[in-house]
DNA sequence: TCATATTGCGTGCATATACACCTATATTCC
DNA sequence: GGAATATAGGTGTATATGCACGCAATATGA
């Protein structure tokens, strides 16, 4: 039994998204951010202010995960967090211009990751994939 | 754009893993064990006494990570890591007696989760998925 | 108004992930 | 045999993941 023949359907998931992880960090290692940080920088930019909540469930992740997540992009300066000042115990995370920046050199590299992946493994198949994906995270979603 | 909209494969692919991980974490939480500590105890049960590295073949993930994951099963006993005798730099890794209990335990409960997430997403449909998993791992692969 | 419930968020803890670098042992080749 | 090389594995560091728990602020209802 290779690893590729272990049946359970988490194991393969997770096996799929470290390899996919990987391929992608390598793809976007001269933009000096981690594609889980140019995902989560990209929502922030695409939607704008938002809460900690908000942002979580855009990212459809944990609320504490992603607090922790925020810490690195805070320190180096692509995002900022305020309170809000409606209700106290809201904090907004807004993208820095510098943030935007480090966005846009990323997304480049992140192109061409997704352009190489399409390439190896087929656009149809690749959006096939990617539905379905969407729909296993669906059908066990709590 | 909701979360599902994000168009990154490496992201879909995270996120499908978190929520399948999840999903498997919640239904094998009897047992006392993660879902991937049981998929580490299935293997080394599955394919015998094994070193580090072949192991993290196996499993195909990561020597360093492997061995990190290691830690917790051999401090409950589940396994056994003993130098080799022919090689001194080689350790063997062994499942414990109290590590095929556990795993007798934790292999019924995850036998229903793959029965219930194949029962939401249908069986083919689930079966189609994990080849186009694999297929994408072996995409990226280095 | 004030006690109670709800909400937003942080932190402690444990596990997962992998890269860079190190040590120890074994092998190879002269 | 001994130097150079290759191999097995551990550790430091940084990020990722999420549960349990706690705190502070807001909302609610009698």
């Amino acid at each position: 039994m290779s690893a590729l023949e272990i049946p359970c359907y988490s194991f393969t998931a997770r096996h799929a998204s470290r390899h996919l992880a990987q391929f992608y960090e390598h793809m976007i290692i001269g933009s000096g951010i981690h594609i889980q940080q140019f995902t989560i920088l990209a929502i922030i930019k695409h939607k704008g202010p938002l809460s900690i909540i908000e942002l979580a469930q855009a990212l459809a992740m944990d609320r504490t995960t992603l607090a922790r997540s925020l810490n690195p992009i805070e320190r180096d300066s692509y995002i900022s967090i305020a309170s809000s000042k409606e209700d106290r115990r809201i904090r907004i995370v807004s993208i820095t211009p510098k943030g935007k920046e480090k966005l846009e050199v990323a997304i480049k590299l992140w192109r061409k990751a997704q352009a190489e992946f399409e390439s190896r493994f087929g656009v149809e198949r690749a959006a096939k994939l990617r539905e379905e994906l969407r729909a296993a995270a669906e059908a066990v979603a709590a």
